[in-house]
DNA sequence: GCAGGATGGTTGTAGCTACAACCTTTTGCT
DNA sequence: AGCAAAAGGTTGTAGCTACAACCATCCTGC
């Protein structure tokens, strides 16, 4: 009961903070952040749709209009893919790398603050853990979340 | 990394399940199913707006808005604090009790099979501990989450 | 070689949350 | 007492997400 009630507060407030430092520093969503992040350490900096969405834990039509808003900011541009007609690519400008490497560090530096350094070495190992069977129970499929690499 | 990584992806994606359980067999936000929840265990059914923000870990225009629309289906009722003119208080309905105990048990189960099942009880007890951490950094002054209880 | 389903993506809309502005009552200071 | 500031709530609005509907392209079996 005490872990999940916990859960339940973490889930609930620490989204907000994390969403109201990146608008603050960068006018950038938390999402918005990850898409480009997710980009800037792909190959050519580029990935199809689908992929972005499976990398972001979203879903498509969210993924579409983030990166419409983002392509109109000048961050992102979007361009049919060759190889299949149907498929879109999106590739990050350098503009969008150049925010990317401003916005970093603050970001980085606030989830330390309210994550990994209030968590004993051992603790950030057993959240990993933790967050793994969580991760399979929730998304079986693994439709989304290309998140069970190491 | 890792361990930020999957816990980010936890994040984005648990709620979603959540939601979509209660909504599905109950017409009902997560957050307001712990709203009712809340409610349902206080004296009396009853707790003030602010109160009731706390444990809920949300804004007070959140719960504001939440209140009302709960109000307009019969679950809650508002009236004036006797004690002071500023506060309202929040009661629970005979209806709403209903709810909460007729959507209780599937949601339980839920929650038991997607994060409480899938740990090992240590881990449980680790996750605890863990988000307790969190809580305390990223809500230093306990404005909001009265959660820090056991 | 083509019909039917599957895959990839976009768009429209309804609904919830955050933020700011506002009003009322209470408290604190002198 | 009296006035300023704080506390308690509500309302309005902009912006993001979920869901459903839709279109285009690709693939499979026959």
């Amino acid at each position: 009961m005490t872990a999940w009630v916990r859960l339940a507060a973490v889930l609930e407030l620490l989204p907000g903070v994390l969403d109201s430092q990146l608008r603050r520093d960068a006018e950038l969503t938390h999402y918005e952040y990850y898409v480009m992040a997710m980009l800037s350490e792909a190959p050519k900096r580029t990935l199809r749709m689908t992929a972005l969405a499976q990398q972001t834990n979203a879903t498509l039509p969210r993924l579409s209009h983030v990166v419409k808003r983002l392509e109109d900011r000048g961050y992102i541009e979007r361009f049919p893919c060759p190889q299949d007609a149907r498929a879109t690519n999106a590739r990050l400008t350098a503009e969008g790398w150049k925010k990317i490497r401003a916005t970093a560090p603050g970001h980085v530096e606030t989830v330390r603050q309210h994550v990994i350094d209030v968590l004993t070495p051992a603790q950030v190992g057993e959240l990993a853990e933790i967050c793994g069977s969580i991760l399979a129970a929730v998304d079986p499929d693994r439709r989304l979340s290309g998140v069970y690499d190491r």
